[in-house]
Parts: structure tokens; C-alpha cells; sequence
RNA sequence: GGAUAGGUGGCAGAGCGGUUAUGCGUGGGACUGCAGAUCCCAUCUAUUAGGGUUCGAAUCCCUACCUAUCCUCCA
């Protein structure tokens, strides 16, 4: 399987041991606010993708971080006058909720950061006790001038940063560069006792202490937005190596690319913040997820009403067939060795390449529709084992409601449907199917049989 | 200014030295009582600009211009 990693600037072959358990951690979300389509695209993508490893064999421990202490959260606390932790609960709430209503459920264990704060404070006694970290009136600082591959993964130049008119030089830190692992409160504040004083852990320690108590000092895919490379990504692997000896934290480094709106990132004053709730209005979770996954994850997406219509167009092709195809098979059989699966198989694993994925798909679905009347059982019963296969990991066959407490009902408005038809009373055979459609239910007149199902 | 990706038809987006991908959109047709869905055909006759290498370039090299992301919290 081949997959760009950041770290070597290439697209190499993912070297996993089946016969271990394969550790994988993806940079959770501050929850300070309502999510975003950008959220949601970093999230769906490493879904699939460890649901994927999964369908391949591998045993996949899937951690993520929650980072539920942090300075907007404080902020936003104080704006509405409450304590932090009822801004943070909120909004954790609000993650799990479209997590699960975007089939998002892959991951094993979400870790909080304020359950970790003595494996966070280990981490910084060690830092500044071999000389790395230092404390001041405000914090405690890792020093990276200590640590010369600081840079090395998002190919900053130390130099260039140290010249850049943006980083924040405030305060007594010893370099701007230096990143903050401990910060003291101010009065107020929600604080945990340290060694060096009442205060909360800075960001980049906490994905550190978190992974390491979990999955040791290193593990196998560390995965995120690009815009985590700098300086998150690299200050974990300079706090990580400065204190396990090992090179990496992480052996691959995956990072999908950023949402756009008016081909630029998404931020909030640009107004141009895309909630993932309001695209769940207009839209079904499926044809978001396809959306979001339809593209190179490298690439930058750029979300617009197109992108939206053709994902809805796509989905709905497909699911059609789907459900065509599940009519004719009442009885299902294994069939084994499935032709499109291998080759759906061949073109996944080359990149991750989920666009050329459903490319194919959608090409054959075409085929098998144009045939549709002339294949047999069991090219059929490849087809939608195929398309059940594709759907496995990428979770784009609408869900549907589930219940079938209305089945009677449908069923007896067809039956009605038909003498009406038969009895050539199109108005009221048209009333009906509109009816139903209202009801969700599309249905396709088959000669003498109408089949339907819900979308 | 530095780092990293790019600039392909109305839009999205493959191809990475030699068969004018594909999807969405649009137009026409087939099927249907009709509609939708589906299928067929077509359309759009595209490769930022200028040099170069080559028998041959969207694909390699150079120059220019342009865009996005990161260099600050950020998925």
C-alpha cells in the first residue's frame, strides 16, 4: 500500500506488520466551537482509512486526543460567563454527535488532555530537567535552539523562522521560537498543580503524554491536517525524541489537505466557516462524506454548491443500482474471489486514492447498468458485493430509516398504484408515487412489478 | 521574504514523453401512460505565457506571471 508521508516528501509503501497491532493517532479537535466541514474532512478521511486497514486484515488500535483545556476555551468561557469546563463539555458533545452522524466511528479511544495532566507534567519534569525546557514568570518553554532537527518535517529553516516578523517574541522567552508546555494561570483560570506552579500543559505536550502512555514511544501512522505540520507535529517529535532517544515519534506521517470557500481556508473573519451541521441540513452525511473524500487527499478541496450536487449525483447513481441490484438478489450467495474488488483493491492502495476509487466505481456502474438486463446472477452478485465492498470503508450508501414499520403501508399503496394503472387512472397512480416520494420512498415501474426503497 | 503543492475544456479533476480520461453541467435521442431513474449520442474541439530539449511534450529543462497551504491558534 502506498501513501505519501510527509516526512520523507514521497510516496512510499506503508510497511505494516499484520501479525501486530497497527497504532494509529490523528490530532483530535480543541473544543471551543461548533465543527466545520474542515473537521469533518480530516476525520472521514482517516476513517476510512482505518476502516479500511481493518477490512485488509490489520488490527488497528485508532487513539485520538481531545483537547479540552486551552486558551480559546478559557476565553470563550469567560465571554459567556460560565467555567470552562461547561464550554468544553458542550462542544465535546457536539463532536461525538456529528462523529456518529457522519458514520465517523472507527476510533477506539478518544484520550482527554485534563485526564493526562500527570503524564503531561512527567513529560515537562523530564524536559526541563535534561536542560531543554526552562521556566519563566509565565511558563515553562522548550528550548529549541537544544534541539537542530527543529524543522526537519515541514522544512522550516530555523534561520528563516527566527528572521520571521510574525512569531511571537513577547515575554521572557530565551528565542521566539520557543514553544510554550506549561502555562501558569492568571487569576481566574482554571489551573492543575506542578512543579512549577498552578497553571494548564500547552498544546504540543499533550498529544505527546497522550500517545506515549498509550502506544509507547513510538508508533506506526500519526495522522492530521496539513496545517498541523507546523509547529504542532514538529514540536511533538522535538519533545517526544528529546526524551525517548527515539528518531520519530511516529513512523508515518499522513496529513490531509485543507477545505477552501472562495478558494480560501476557511476561518472565521473571513465568515467563510462552513459548520458541518448546516451542510447536514441541505445534504445527506453520505453524500458529505463522498464530497470530502472525492479528491486526492493531498490537494486542497474547495467546497462550493457543485461539489455538493455532483457527491448527491454520484451517490444517488450508485445507491440506485444498489438497490436494483439487492431487488434482484433475494437470495444471496458468496461468490468468492470478486474480480472488481481485486481491482478496486489495486487502485485504493495506490495513494489512498479515493477519487480514482470512485472513478472506477462509478465507470462500472455505468457498465452494469448498461447491461443490467443481460447479466447473469452472478455477475450481479459480484457487483453488489463490490459495491457493498466500496461502501465498507467509505460509508457513501445512504442509511436510509432503518425501521420498516411503514413496509405494510407501501406496499399496499403499490398494490393500489397498479389497478389504477391498470385501470388507466394515471392522475391518482401519479398521486400516489408523489405521495411516497414525499415519504421518502423512490420506487421504478419494472414492466409488471414496481420496485421501490427508501433514500 | 522562506518552505511546500499547483496552474488542463462552463465547473471539478486524471494523465507524469507518443492511444484527444472521467464526473458534474448543457443539447438531442431511447425506454416509460407520464415523470424520475437508467442507457445511447453529442457538446465543450482544453493543457497560464515565452523559450529550450526531443522524431515527438500537458507530461522533461529554463524564464516570467498567477493561485493555494504553512512559516501565528487552527483539521
Amino acid at each position: 500500500m502506498l501513501a505519501y508521508d510527509t516526512l520523507s516528501r514521497a510516496e512510499i509503501k506503508l510497511d505494516l506488520d499484520p501479525s501486530r497491532v497497527v497504532r494509529v493517532f490523528v490530532c483530535g479537535p480543541t473544543v471551543q466551537d461548533s465543527f466545520h466541514i474542515g473537521h469533518a474532512r480530516t476525520y472521514a478521511f482517516f476513517d476510512s482509512v482505518v476502516k479500511y486497514l481493518r477490512i485488509r486484515g490489520y488490527s488497528v488500535f485508532y487513539l485520538q486526543n481531545i483537547t479540552d483545556i486551552d486558551d480559546k476555551i478559557i476565553n470563550r468561557a469567560k465571554e459567556e460567563n460560565v467555567s470552562y469546563d461547561v464550554i468544553s463539555k458542550k462542544y465535546t458533545q457536539e463532536y461525538f454527535d456529528l462523529m456518529k452522524a457522519l458514520k465517523i466511528d472507527s476510533v477506539n479511544f478518544y484520550a482527554m488532555a485534563t485526564r493526562h495532566i500527570p503524564e503531561i507534567i512527567r513529560q515537562i519534569g523530564i524536559l526541563v530537567d535534561r536542560g531543554l525546557a526552562y521556566e519563566t514568570s509565565d511558563g515553562v518553554y522548550f528550548s529549541v535552539m537544544k534541539f537542530p532537527d527543529y524543522g526537519r518535517l515541514s522544512g522550516q529553516d530555523l534561520d528563516a523562522l527566527r528572521t520571521g516578523a510574525r512569531v511571537d517574541s513577547s515575554e521572557e522567552k530565551m528565542d521566539p521560537r520557543d514553544f510554550v508546555i506549561w502555562k501558569k494561570m492568571k487569576p481566574g483560570e482554571p489551573y492543575w498543580d506542578s512543579p512549577w506552579g498552578k497553571g494548564r500543559p500547552g498544546w504540543h505536550v499533550e498529544d505527546t503524554a497522550i500517545t506515549e502512555k498509550y502506544f509507547g514511544p513510538t508508533y506506526d501512522i500519526h495522522g492530521a491536517g496539513t496545517d498541523l505540520i507546523f509547529p504542532h507535529h514538529e514540536a511533538e517529535i522535538a519533545i517526544e525524541r528529546s526524551i525517548s532517544g527515539e528518531p520519530y515519534l511516529a513512523r508515518y506521517w499522513i496529513h490531509s489537505a485543507m477545505i477552501n470557500v472562495n478558494q480560501e481556508k476557511m476561518s472565521k473573519s473571513l465568515k467563510n466557516y462552513v459548520t458541518i451541521r448546516s451542510v447536514l441540513e441541505d445534504y445527506l452525511p453520505e453524500e458529505l462524506r463522498y464530497a470530502l473524500l472525492n479528491a486526492q487527499f493531498r490537494s486542497n478541496v474547495n467546497f462550493a454548491p457543485q461539489l455538493m450536487n455532483e457527491a448527491r449525483a454520484n451517490i444517488n447513481a450508485i445507491n440506485t443500482l444498489y438497490e436494483k441490484l439487492k431487488f434482484d438478489l433475494k437470495n444471496r450467495a458468496s461468490r468468492g474471489n470478486n474480480p472488481f474488488i481485486t481491482i478496486f483493491t489495486e487502485i485504493f492502495e495506490n495513494g489512498l486514492d479515493f477519487r480514482n476509487l470512485f472513478k472506477n466505481l462509478l465507470l462500472q456502474v455505468n457498465r452494469w447498468n448498461s447491461e443490467f438486463g443481460s447479466i447473469g446472477l452472478i455477475q450481479k452478485e459480484f457487483a453488489l458485493e463490490a459495491i457493498e465492498w466500496v461502501d465498507s470503508f467509505t460509508g457513501i450508501l445512504p442509511s436510509g430509516k432503518g425501521d420498516s414499520s411503514g413496509d405494510e403501508l407501501i406496499a399496499l399503496l403499490l398494490k393500489l398504484r397498479k389497478s389504477m394503472r391498470e385501470k388507466k387512472d394515471f392522475a391518482g397512480a401519479d398521486e400516489i408515487r408523489k405521495s411516497l416520494r414525499e415519504m421518502g420512498i423512490t420506487i421504478e415501474d419494472r414492466g409488471e412489478e414496481t420496485i421501490w426503497w427508501k433514500s
